[in-house]
DNA sequence: CTACCAAGCCTTTTT
DNA sequence: GGCTTGGTAG
């Protein structure tokens, strides 16, 4: 139906480009049909819909790719938005490789924020901004509205300023300026949310500054109230593509759909089952009714999954299924079966973290401890069985429980009664379906193995335990580079030197290093600032012309405040001519003003390097004895390094604004540890889902605010869990958890119930056959299962139970109907290996009921209370 | 004005 | 358990 339309395009294309059309499209056969359908259907509307794994990426870049192959689109006509700046440079790579050369020109394939700030700073007067505006990070912004808060003299302890800076940002998400907050939101905060929300906007305008979310809200008002210039680059952007439309907000909704509503060219990448970003704005609204906002839309279903094993797939379905009103999808996948997905249960998070760490350890070596401890158990077993039956001759040198039930077969004499036979038939029967009664020779790379957490807090039980056992690990989008400390300190250095009006920069560093200029002494430059109408550089310059500051700090901010221009002097030379172009759309990104100046006097590096010196900040870290300062010494030198890929400060500074992930460490083989949030895209051979446990994941809190809609996406952000794995991806939980050093306990989540049983392999501790117990184990939901199996089973479990009574630990509410004989279960056995605080390691020798007595490597004998003992495996603080 | 200590909050998730 | 805030002493 469409080559009418391509055959007008082709008449209308300059012979170049009909030339170019001709050129091989290599880059179309390694797509299925639909990646080449949602590929060649380049007029119109079109959704993507791209399941997990189903190669989105791909076909994205292959449609870029074709665009200005076929002469549709020039690389500077296509506009290409993503999330993250990560999916930015992957697109940039892909279209380059695909190519067979590095792009220079797609200029406008880039983030939301980042392409918004390209327009914003051609267009900042029309919204009161001049086209150097800084950009506040949430830090400033906090500031910024505490000051306000303060100024109204509203009680910022019953109304804190996180919570209106919430209330904005979910205004500016849904691109509401002041005046169109509607009165149904008028109550917030007191009823004076509106009120300071304009006071707000007011300020940041003084400022020439704007924070993240005005980026895209200064644009959607600049296009809405200039219709010329909005034509002007309906037009010029021939073809729009937009990656993760699932997490679009009302905003960027808005800005995309006035800048494609010209030749609606536009396609949208997502998957509804993968918006968990809710909490920020995003409407799946969007993606649900993407056909009833252009209509005419062709919806491209990608549900070949290339990434998962079957197993993986049918579990991460059979949790979504649970959700409503999705646009549906069948996912697919042509790879081998391979290992269900593995449950288990824990006593608390320590040992939730101790055991992945050694299934890491294990996954690593190619040998899973696991699986081995498992058969071990069981050929151990059998093996006491048999010996009770004076056989054990017959068994000598047998390790493996292969090699077992081959020498088992030969002597009927075994299987004496139904409980043998069982056991044999299990055991048979679990070898021939491959389960993972044999060490799994899996062998994974640490770089091939994630941990993926719901909340970050989890992240530190992982971090201590790989710490001490010296696991090289990363975090992924823990604490960034950027926002440490004195990185922020430097660069609001670097800040103020470049743009003198940045006042909160300067309220930053006025007394950092401590220069004896406290809260009053700043009041004072405040308030001259404000009556002479000048920023506050300016002001303090005033201040102290007067006199209208003390000894001390006097000299300290005189320093200063020369250092400041010295340093700007530096940094630019004198300025030599303005230049300002017309408003016109010109295909390159640069802003539209010029500045000329003379050639500064030395290189931005070096620059850099003296502000920091001079104004006393690397002195101020070389002083501090506290143990975090070498390392911040550090982080300043690799900030400076940092500064040599930039071709001055303003570069560096406009980059840094931008760039929220990091990309810091990334060498090495090293185990990631990251939130669900984070994983969103990456893939990973083995996955680690620790902390299902309801309240947690399902996060309480989100289920709380925002009830069956909050729960949905907790629900979409397990399926994105599944889904990132590609072999092996294990589920787990613990009955208890410490939080605020409080112990908690936790039911199994309730996501666990929704995993399909027959895909899941509740992983089954030793011991548990023989005692009665496993023969006894109800066929009840997974999670009961997991947790009998493991939970209450457990050393710890043990442990605590014999503890508790002398010590008034929590205990989990839920003990169902196990009973555990705590007579019979001693805490420590003969022979174990345990811990004393003071004592170091030893080997217990003797047991008096709750007395043990410890033959300690280094303090020798000694007769100990048992509740001061770790086991050994347990970490010593 | 700073430096130190106690109390109270907290934990979702981030461009 | 850790960080920020607020109060008090020097």
């Amino acid at each position: 139906m469409n080559d009418f339309d391509e055959m007008d395009a082709f008449e209308g294309a300059s012979l170049s480009a009909r030339a170019m059309a001709a050129r091989p499209q290599p880059y179309l056969d390694g797509l299925n049909s639909a990646q080449r359908a949602a590929v060649e259907q380049m007029d119109g509307p079109v959704l993507m819909l791209a399941g997990a794994g189903t190669g989105k990426t791909k076909a994205l870049t292959a449609r870029i790719v074709h665009l200005m192959n076929t002469g549709r689109a020039r690389p500077n006509e296509i506009l290409a938005v993503t999330f993250t700046n990560k999916a930015a440079r992957e697109m940039k790579n892909r279209v380059g490789g695909m190519l067979g050369q590095s792009i220079e020109g797609m200029p406008w394939l880039g983030t939301f924020h980042a392409i918004c700030v390209k327009l914003l700073r051609r267009h900042a007067e029309l919204v009161g901004l001049k086209s150097n505006f800084t950009i506040l990070d949430t830090d400033d912004q906090l500031r910024l509205l505490k000051q306000l808060i303060r100024a109204e003299e509203i009680d910022d302890k019953r109304w804190p300023a996180r919570m209106l800076s919430g209330i904005i940002d979910g205004w500016k998400n849904r691109a509401l300026t002041p005046e169109k907050v509607p009165s149904a939101d008028a109550g917030l905060y007191n009823n004076r949310g509106t009120e300071i929300y304009a006071q707000y906007q007011a300020r940041l305008k003084e400022l020439n500054a704007c924070d993240f979310g005005d980026l895209l809200l200064h644009m959607v008002t600049i296009f809405q109230t200039h219709e010329d210039l909005l034509k002007q680059y309906q037009r010029w952007f021939k073809f729009i593509l937009v990656d993760e439309y699932q997490d679009t907000n009302v905003a960027q909704y808005l800005w995309l759909r006035l800048l494609a509503s010209g030749h609606k060219n536009i396609c949208c990448v997502g998957d509804d089952d993968q918006s968990i970003y809710g909490w920020r704005g995003a409407e799946v609204g969007n993606i649900l009714r993407f056909e009833t906002d252009f209509p005419g839309a062709h919806v491209v279903r990608l549900e070949q999954n290339y990434r998962s094993t079957p197993h993986i797939l049918a579990a991460a379905s059979g949790v979504i299924a649970g959700n409503e009103g999705r646009l549906g999808k069948t996912l697919w996948t042509a790879a081998r079966k391979g290992e269900q997905v593995r449950l288990i249960g824990h006593w608390d998070g320590e040992e939730e973290a101790r055991w992945i760490s050694d299934d890491i350890e294990a996954h690593q070596s190619g040998r899973s401890a696991l699986a081995t401890r498992r058969e071990n158990s069981r050929t151990e077993q059998v093996k006491d069985e048999i010996s009770r039956l004076g056989e054990l001759e017959a068994l000598r040198g047998v390790n493996s429980i292969g090699e077992l039930l081959g020498r088992l077969k030969e002597y009927e004499s075994f299987l004496v009664d139904d409980s043998r036979r069982d056991l044999l038939w299990e055991l048979t029967t679990r070898q021939e379906e491959g389960l993972s009664l044999e060490p799994a020779f899996q062998k994974f790379g640490l770089s091939e193995m994630a941990i993926l957490v719901r909340a970050s807090h989890q992240m530190r039980a992982f971090e201590d335990r790989f710490l001490t056992i010296g696991l090289p690990y990363r975090v992924i989008g823990g604490p960034r580079f950027y926002e440490r400390l004195e990185i922020r300190d430097a660069m609001a250095y670097f800040r103020v030197v470049t743009s003198p009006d940045d006042d909160l920069a300067f309220e930053r560093i006025v007394n950092t290093p401590k220069r004896g200029l406290g809260d009053k002494a700043q009041q004072n430059i405040q308030k001259t600032a404000r009556e002479n109408g000048v920023n506050l550089v300016e002001g303090a310059r005033i201040l102290l012309a007067n006199g209208g500051i003390g000894g001390k700090g006097a000299a300290q901010l005189r320093l200063l405040i020369d250092g400041i221009e010295r340093w700007g002097e530096m940094a630019r030379g004198p300025r030599i001519r303005t230049e300002i172009d017309d408003n016109s759309v010109i295909d390159d990104g640069a802003p539209t003003a010029r500045y000329e100046y003379g050639p500064p006097e030395i290189s931005h590096v070096e620059l850099a390097q003296v502000i920091l010196d001079e104004s006393g900040y690397t002195g101020f870290w070389q002083n501090d004895k506290t143990p975090e300062a070498p390392g911040r010494l550090e982080n300043l030198k690799e900030l400076v390094k940092a500064l040599e890929q930039f071709e001055n400060l303003q570069g560096f500074l406009e980059h840094v604004s931008l760039i929220m992930d990091n990309e810091q460490d990334g060498e090495g083989e090293k185990v990631s540890i990251m939130t669900l949030h984070a994983a969103k895209g990456l893939e990973f051979p083995a996955v680690f889902l620790p902390g299902w446990d309801d309240g947690l994941f399902p996060s309480q809190r989100s289920m709380d605010e925002s009830g069956i809609k909050g729960l949905e996406e907790e629900r979409r952000l397990a399926y994105v869990g599944i889904t990132r794995a590609e072999e092996i991806c294990t589920i787990s939980f613990a009955a208890n958890r410490r939080v605020f050093g409080q112990w908690q306990s936790a039911m199994p989540s309730r996501f666990i119930d929704e995993l399909p049983e027959e895909h899941v392999d509740v992983l089954t501790p030793p011991g548990l056959y023989g005692g009665g117990y496993g023969a006894a184990m109800p066929k009840s939901d997974l999670h009961e299962k997991a947790a009998e199996a493991n939970v209450y089973n457990s050393p710890g479990w043990r442990r605590l139970q014999s503890r508790s009574n002398d010590r008034g630990m929590s205990q989990p509410k839920e003990t169902r109907n196990v009973t555990i004989d705590m007579a019979a279960v001693s805490s420590f056995t003969m022979g174990e290996r345990v811990f004393h605080q003071k004592f170091g390691y030893g080997a217990v020798i003797g047991i008096e009921g709750d007395k043990l007595e410890v033959e300690f490597e280094k303090a020798g004998i000694k007769k100990v209370v048992s509740r001061f003992l770790t086991g050994s495996d347990d970490v010593p603080f």
